[in-house]
RNA sequence: GCAGGGGUCGCAUAGUCUGGUCAAUUGCACGAGGCCUAGGACCUCGCGGGUUAGUCCCUACGGGAGUUCAAAUCUCUCCCCCUGCACCA
């Protein structure tokens, strides 16, 4: 079969018919759906086919039942990826080069890309996406096409978005901490890091010290409770530090400190420096005992973390008993907290237990912390030296302290992440406060009670997934919408903040509804005020005022609103599970703040997993990452479809095999050789084996129909191709061929199968409904009908007992040896009735030379070895000789 | 650490909610045979162990314990794996 030419013709075909522009239709009942919209630094690739393959089958599902169906698609360009992407470009980074020219830039592709700059490289590739698209058979009504960042009139839209969020008080504004670079000048996200990720800001105790002269040095720790157990400071003598004043303070820190402190939006003056070198030997006072204690040298501590002055608390903290013993000096630890299953010093224990001798062994050093930090932070119990803590358990006293210790001015805070944090542009990172950040406040208990009732109305394929919704509700907190820098739509209000990505494409489903006469009416985004938005999205304002404001004619406004009210709300919306977390249920926040009414919140979520190919995550490295066009390219669509689609259901992964590929593509071709068959089947009669069927046909048809409803195409699938052909093959086998086969019967079952399947198979479903004398598209239905009446119980289980006593005959037969007679033996008529006719057919098969039938209560049977007696209902008894 | 999802006969998957009909579905791989316009396909059978004229028995669904006449399926416990954890698409 010549997959591509059948595609070709069918796709001119459809574009010329406009079957895939969807309007607004009163009569109609709609069906909405939409793409999640891809990000247009590259080609869709084979990951991105599960997901939108799903979503496009299913369209055509609804489309087939007699559904308006709108599938849309839209473009995303916000952030920073495509930026990055032509920054290195510019630096001629390989790894760049080729990824582009792997989804298809040329060289002079790439010249314009370097010349025009990204959002000419945005739209190039959004014109890739489509033209993929097209060639996956992707049944998208183009008209409402958008790029989020670089359209103004989507920007427009995304600002009514904000200022009516605004209004209702969902954005906030705030102060965050956020790990930092300082030589990029932002924050420094998961994957920008070379290392440290999963590190996220931590808040830790600064415990001050007293020189004599009155300065103060703080030390950083996530256990104050140890401050009474402390025997000494630790300074790097190679390390230069600076005394600033803080507040009405003067503090010694490092020189790596101080932009920390002023990142974290403390008054710092520096007023003198001085080397860590002069500071050892000193002695200071612990603020809290009132002790004094000697500073000692630490050539182990990092003057990059926290304040680079480090507390010693040998009894509890293996790094500083260990470091003690190495400089061989004589120092009595002081034990603070009484742990079960150990003595007086738990971190001299574990320590000395696992033999580490020397601050360099810093993995057995990180073990013994880990150790003795849990223990006793779970079951340790505060010494008489704590005072008023004495007896109380550390992680129940822990925050009581640190507000004391705070008020009486010992203590201050810090925010470190407690591991190193490396840019990619290798500077090492900090914490940094945020100021005037823009939140949505996703913490609202009410906000977050509307989602929940919004989820509670929802469909959830697969109903699974419900659960992870409801936790990542209760989950969410402030979520940072607004950033610095990228592409993007400003804040209107507080232009120096541009939206970020997660957050402008969350209701753009409902520009979709609106996109198709913005589009072909050019309306520029001056025009579309927020009144416009307004009424269009909120029924809100007066439609004569708006159009003289606007200057858009009333036609047009009232237009979007009836389009917007028709398709309105989205029917399902289908992305990978990696978005549940983030994108799906912002979506939910988002509609629920913005429409008041439930009847505008979408009404099914659809989560799948992710794809693998051949049991192997994607990636770069492995080179597995294959854009769809060259798959397409190579197979054709109808096949690469349906492999992915049906590669698996639910949430779990679906993986990519080439080798199931052939699976489908020899039944399409048998599928095709039937339909080019058909007209030889003669027979004109009606039989038992007709009914037959008729039956499992529409045993078939339920099976599928109820699997795709829920998107468990996998399993419906199980029933449109591979069960159908199985009882197909066997149809014909037991008509003795094609040409015994009734041809009512067969057309009936191949029409049914070639729309059974059309969701997956566009194309070639189209090809063989003309083959079999339609003239329609099938991509427009009709959807086969599910018909109980014509399922014949009775035939099905007697066909049933049929299948049965051939393969025990086959197993007989194998046992036995080759043998020229057969006799069955019935418990009731109508087994013995029904059997009577494939008699013929069962000699031929087993090339008997004689089969008797008999009633086991027959007194006049051939039965010499008394077979007879085990027959029982739906299981003849045989003898063979 | 927090949250969610899992561990089934070589691999992958169904079955678990609603205990029995489950030696357990389906695809791939593998083995035997058949077929052809000898290109790979296609068809039939087998694929835990033993046994039989279509049968029956034993051992089995991550480990262990329990509930029950009966457990892959329910309860408890342990071990292991995967995913997400935010200012990032």
């Amino acid at each position: 079969m010549d997959f591509k030419k059948i595609e070709k013709k069918w796709q001119a075909k459809w574009d010329e018919a406009k079957i895939f522009e969807a309007n607004v239709n009163p009569k109609k009942k709609k069906f909405f759906t939409s793409i999640i919209i891809p990000y247009v630094n590259g080609n869709i690739h084979i990951g991105h086919s599960f997901t939108y393959t799903r979503i496009d089958a299913y369209a055509r599902f609804k489309r087939m039942q007699g559904f308006n169906t709108l599938l849309a698609e839209g473009f995303h360009a916000t952030g920073e990826p495509i930026l990055g992407a032509i920054e290195r470009l510019k630096k001629n980074d390989k790894s760049q080069i080729e990824t582009f020219k792997m989804y298809g830039a040329t060289d002079k592709d790439l010249q314009m890309f370097k010349r025009k700059g990204p959002e000419f490289a945005a739209k190039f590739w959004m014109e890739k996406i489509i033209e993929s698209s097209k060639l996956m058979g992707f049944s998208v009504d183009w008209r409402r096409k958008f790029v989020t960042a670089i359209d103004p009139a989507f920007n427009r839209f995304i600002e009514w978005q904000y200022n009516t969020l605004r209004k209702k008080g969902y954005v906030i504004q705030g102060t965050h901490p956020v790990i930092w670079c300082l030589h990029d000048q932002s924050p420094t996200g998961d994957h920008d890091r070379l290392k440290g990720e999963g590190e996220s800001p931590t808040e830790f105790v600064l415990l001050k010290f007293k020189l004599e002269s009155g300065e103060i040095l703080p030390c950083a720790t996530l256990r104050p409770e140890t401050i009474y157990g402390v025997t000494n400071l630790w300074v790097n003598p190679a390390a230069e530090h600076v005394k600033v004043k803080i507040d009405d303070e003067t503090w010694i820190i490092s020189r790596e400190a101080v932009q920390k402190f002023k990142d974290q939006l403390k008054d710092v003056k520096e007023i003198g420096i001085i080397s860590g070198k002069r500071l050892i030997g000193k002695s200071v006072r612990n603020m809290v005992t009132n002790q004094r204690i000697p500073i000692l040298q630490g050539k182990f501590v990092d003057p990059a973390t926290a304040t680079g002055i480090v507390m010693s608390v040998p009894s509890h903290a293996p790094y500083d008993y260990v470091a003690l013993k190495e400089l061989g000096v004589e120092i009595e630890p002081i034990s603070v907290i009484k742990v079960e299953g150990f003595g007086e010093h738990p971190a001299i224990e574990v320590s000395e237990k696992l033999g580490i001798k020397s601050t360099k062994e810093t993995e057995k050093l990180d073990d013994a912390t880990s150790i003795v930090y849990k223990k006793e932070f779970h079951t340790g119990v505060l010494r008489e030296i704590t005072g008023k803590y004495a007896g109380k358990k550390v992680s129940e006293v822990k925050n009581e302290l640190i507000e004391d210790f705070v008020k009486q001015n010992v203590a201050d805070k810090i925010w470190e992440s407690s591991n190193l944090v490396i840019c990619r542009c290798t500077n090492r990172c900090h914490v940094k406060i945020l100021e005037n950040q823009w939140f949505l406040k996703f913490s609202d208990k009410e906000w977050k009670n509307k989602v929940k009732q919004c989820i509670s109305q929802m469909k959830f394929h697969p109903e699974e997934s419900r659960i992870q919704f409801l936790n990542t509700v209760d989950w969410l907190d402030d979520k940072a919408c607004a950033r610095k820098s990228g592409l993007g739509t400003r804040l209107p209000w507080d232009k120096e903040w541009i939206v970020e990505t997660l957050s402008d494409s969350v209701i753009y489903m409902a520009y979709y509804t609106i996109a198709r006469t913005i589009n072909e009416n050019k309306i520029s985004a001056e025009q579309l005020t927020d009144g416009i938005f307004d009424y269009v999205f909120l029924g809100k304002g007066n439609l004569k005022e708006l159009s003289k404001n606007s200057k858009l004619n009333e036609k047009l406004i009232r237009g979007m609103r009836e389009e917007f009210e028709y398709f309105y709300p989205v029917d399902l919306r289908n992305s990978a599970k990696e978005l549940v977390q983030n994108h799906l249920t912002y979506a939910l926040f988002h509609h629920v703040a913005i429409w008041n009414d439930p009847k505008y919140w979408p009404k099914a979520y659809g989560v799948n997993g992710f794809v693998t190919v051949s049991g192997e995550k994607m990636a770069k490295s492995k080179g597995n990452i294959i854009p769809l066009k060259n798959l397409v390219e190579k197979y054709g669509s109808d096949i690469v479809r349906i492999n992915i689609a049906t590669a698996n259901e639910n949430m779990d992964d679906a993986d990519w095999k080439e080798d199931s590929l052939k699976t489908f593509s020899s039944r399409l071709a048998s599928l095709e050789q039937l339909v080019k068959n058909l007209k030889r089947a003669k027979r004109k009669s009606v039989n038992n084996l007709d009914s037959y069927m008729e039956s499992v046909l529409q045993n078939c048809i339920k099976g599928a129909t109820e699997n795709y409803e829920t998107m468990k195409f996998r399993s419906g699938v199980q029933y449109s191709i591979f069960q159908i052909f199985n009882e197909l093959n066997y149809y014909i086998e037991r008509c003795d061929g094609i040409k015994g086969c009734n041809q009512g019967v067969l057309k009936n079952c191949l029409s049914a199968v070639v729309s059974l399947i059309a969701p997956f198979t566009p194309h070639i479903s189209e090809e063989l409904r003309y083959n079999l004398g339609h003239k329609d598209f099938i991509s427009l239905g009709p959807w086969p009908s599910f018909e109980d009446k014509k399922i014949d119980k009775n035939i099905l289980e007697l066909e049933n007992i049929f299948k049965k006593t051939l393969e025990d005959l086959a197993k007989v037969l194998k046992l036995a040896g080759k043998k020229k007679n057969a006799y069955l033996y019935f418990v009731t008529d109508k087994e013995l009735n029904y059997f009577k006719d494939p008699v013929a057919y069962l000699q031929k098969m087993f090339d008997f030379k004689k089969i008797e039938l008999y009633k086991s209560s027959d007194r006049n049977k051939y039965d010499p070895e008394n077979k007879s007696s085990r027959a029982k209902y739906g299981r003849p008894a045989i003898y063979l000789e």
